[in-house]
DNA sequence: CGCAGTCTAGCAC
DNA sequence: GTGCTAGACTGCG
């Protein structure tokens, strides 16, 4: 069905790019921030990431904390978020409260 | 701890 | 062009 859903995708790059360093997020957060469920779907998206350095996707963790994964490597991940100042131990973030982030603001703000 | 739900992208016919 | 499968998850039993 030639769906030209650019949308989805944009927009999960989008919020994405919006979550400052040392700052983590959730897929559920950014499947509600677009209004959907599809949790996979961000993943996937994320997984294909047409926008690596463009987009932080290893920035962007499980619900319950730990990193999730990652197209070139769970340690891989976990070193970067590290360098952003996120602890990590093993493969869950230890201030995951703490350094996860909401996209709240850019609901009610639209900045 | 295991199963079901939800959405998009890619491959096959 | 249409259909099916897989995937970086989450919530409930």
């Amino acid at each position: 069905m030639m769906k030209s859903v650019k949308s989805f995708r944009e927009k999960c790059y989008n919020l994405l790019k919006k979550v400052p360093s040392g700052r983590v997020t959730t897929y559920k957060a950014i499947a509600n921030a677009l209004g959907t469920r599809a949790y996979r779907a961000v993943g996937n998206a994320l997984h294909k990431n047409p926008h690596a350095p463009l987009v932080p996707c290893h920035r962007v963790v499980k619900s319950s904390g730990e990193i999730g994964g990652f197209a070139l490597g769970i340690k891989k991940k976990i070193e970067m978020l590290q360098k952003e100042g996120i602890k990590i131990r093993e493969n869950k973030i230890i201030n995951f409260a703490g350094s996860l982030y909401k996209f709240c603001c850019i609901f009610f703000v639209k900045g």
